[in-house]
DNA sequence: AAATATTTGTCCGTATGTATC
DNA sequence: CGATACATACGGACAAATATT
């Protein structure tokens, strides 16, 4: 329930409480949220806060948005094993406007970088990507 | 210049144009960025349309924005390295709300994940350390 | 130290457009 | 085609944090 005067911003309390009962699994991936009018009114708050709250899902890579179509959880998919050797390093950065749109990142999926003699080798999506070790 | 025909979002255009000129060096690292009201008069867009655009370089990593402070572009800090054996698997995400407040993690800053004999081995964020494949 | 100005943060209502069902 | 759902954008009003005078 949101308290309006708790002093924490609507949009946290809602984005918390959504959160909250991803984690507890109650909607499976692929699955749609309740859509921002119907929170907006379940909630008492306007369609802005919701929106918010939902933008903040969404940063964190928990949920994908779809004009018409709703909110949806996340699904996952396998990795991709990305094989270096050693003397290679391995750094994350949130991908350039370019990078996103090249390799179709959604947001709030960081890029693994791995360098290697100073040289950047590789850029790699982490929601389809993983760095091993050989 | 924003054209208000083009089909483009507005807050994507200013976003587009801070950017190109964040990358051209118009601002050192720590610099301040002109204030919310400013940036909407100079452009002829809503605050809201502003803050829009500053919200996206924000969640790109690209600056810091603090209330009564005004946005300044992020400083870049040393990396530690963290050194992994053979056999070490690494992941990148972005953080949970708890490891961002625990962790001092700003915004825009994903977090690079350990994983050693389907364990995690270790969480670093990723402005702050590197993975080095020993 | 205190008052004032500046700057970001929150929230609402409203309107209109675009995409999908 | 209509209904639903998300996207963009404005304006207004305060509140809160910080800077300035």
């Amino acid at each position: 329930m949101i308290d309006l005067h708790s002093g924490v911003p609507r949009h946290r309390q809602l984005a918390d409480e959504l959160r909250a009962r991803l984690r507890a699994g109650e909607w499976a991936p692929g699955a749609r949220l309740p859509s921002e009018t119907r929170l907006s009114q379940e909630h008492g708050v306007g369609r802005g806060t919701v929106r918010r709250a939902v933008a903040m899902l969404r940063a964190e890579g928990l949920v994908d948005v779809a004009s018409g179509r709703g909110t949806r959880v996340r699904e996952l998919v396998d990795l991709e094993r990305v094989a270096v050797p050693r003397g290679a390093v391995t750094r994350s950065r949130m991908p350039t406007v370019e990078e996103r749109a090249e390799m179709d990142i959604p947001e709030g999926v960081p890029v693994l970088v791995v360098i290697l003699g100073g040289r950047v080798r590789g850029v790699y999506p982490a929601d389809r990507a993983e760095i091993t070790h050989s």
